[in-house]
DNA sequence: AGAGCACTGATCC
DNA sequence: GGATCAGTGCTCT
């Protein structure tokens, strides 16, 4: 498959531990302006483990959605997920967010 | 062929 | 400052 969502995914595995990127980061990197689009495509990941989808949060340090929620259990996995790789959140968002912040060349 | 979506920036109070 | 509106582009049914 050599979609777009392929891209988006090699670009998250592209991303170091400890890192994170935004949706619209995956949207500049790709080119593309739609980027809610990313969200969605995230969201089936098919590649499962594969891609750290937690790792993308949004472009103001919250962490957006995960799993298809926005406020469940789920969510608050993928902030203690991004804290035990040293990424530190406060009240749902993402306090270092500027020094773990990983961007794409381009 | 059509609707959905884990967002974002601009606009409106 | 916070809330709302509109735009956006690919994937799935």
């Amino acid at each position: 498959m050599t979609s777009f969502a392929e891209k988006v995914y090699r670009l998250l595995t592209n991303v170091p531990p400890g890192y994170v990127t935004t949706y619209k980061e995956l949207g500049r990197a790709l080119n593309c302006r739609g980027y809610r689009l990313i969200g969605q495509i995230l969201s089936k990941n098919p590649y499962a483990p594969l891609v750290p989808c937690h790792r993308v949060v949004k472009s103001d340090g919250s962490l957006g959605g995960f799993k298809g929620s926005y406020d469940s259990k789920d969510t608050q996995e993928k902030v203690k997920l991004l804290t035990s790789e040293g990424i530190i959140i406060k009240n749902g968002k993402v306090v270092n967010f500027s020094k773990v912040f990983y961007k794409f060349q381009i």
